[in-house]
DNA sequence: ATCCGTGCAAATACTTTGCATTTAC
DNA sequence: GTAAATGCAAAGTATTTGCACGGAT
């Protein structure tokens, strides 16, 4: 079950929180968004197209309280601007290449007998709502091969 | 075999790059620091410790250059200051506590079934001599579960 | 001599904070 | 009415860049 724009409400009012239009807004499009990662800087610029005036403060602000309580997580990727996306249960995990970024969705299934053996083996247990994975994904691969025959056949 | 700072000095002299006392230095705190992560700012600060005068602008350019030729990544665990390591061999990954921050390492065998998965399912190939798994180490878990269990002598 | 590398300072990118005003409750 | 939230601007980190000078080859 997707978590939904009023699960968050609800949160933020029993923390003693209160419901604003910039929140409601951002609640939306964090449930909207489900499995894509978005830059603080992506969802200030959606909340400005459905209510003008928002303020990158207030977009951190919001996304700091949800994170808070435990609604958002808030991960870096690589270099550049950190991501922020719903804690949801239906876990899922990144594989992203160095190279140009791309993000793979892997579901939970494929690595969870990976994320078994760690617990049982040194007592950690894996954060099972993210977890990215560095590596070079298959088309860069290709590049790459191609580069390094290009450069060979040059030599 | 670990790397040592003179086969970064190679790799420098055969890309065409100068040996400076600077980037002598840096090499040198790279090699010693083995598997340690280290912050720009501390190898900034180590460098300056051995010889004085060297600038923050310097460090990056020569971890950048270092990074070019496939000695050092740059790599950005949680928030904060990104790490830079040297690319050892695929030797060992990490755990990382996402509440005290310890890692733990991991040797690759225990995690070859799962790149290999990876790898087949997906054509994505995990970086293998970086890879670091956020999640909560079994000290931090039990420090947790005391918290919860006295939350709830007290409601 | 030729360029590369350096320090310095300024710029950039992302995120956080102080403050006066507005708004939800 | 009161405390919380907002917009604005400014400050804080982490990192990068422009430039003139100095140094490695």
């Amino acid at each position: 079950m997707e978590i939904q724009a009023e699960d968050m409400h609800e949160a933020l009012r029993k923390a003693g929180l209160r419901i604003t239009l910039a929140r409601r807004v951002i609640c939306r499009i964090l449930a909207d968004a489900d499995e894509e990662h978005l830059t603080a800087a992506e969802i200030l610029d959606r909340a400005n197209n459905v209510a003008g005036g928002v303020d990158q403060s207030t977009v951190y602000r919001t996304l700091e309280a949800l994170a808070e309580l435990n609604y958002v997580q808030h991960v870096h990727i690589g270099h550049g601007a950190g991501f922020f996306h719903l804690r949801g249960d239906h876990a899922h995990h990144h594989l992203v290449c160095e190279v140009c970024g791309t993000a793979i969705n892997v579901p939970y299934e494929d690595l969870e007998p990976a994320f078994a053996s760690l617990r049982d083996k040194y007592g950690f247990m894996p954060d099972s709502t993210h977890f990215a994975i560095l590596g070079h994904c298959q088309d860069c691969r290709e590049t790459e091969e191609t580069k390094s025959s290009v450069a060979n056949d040059l030599l």
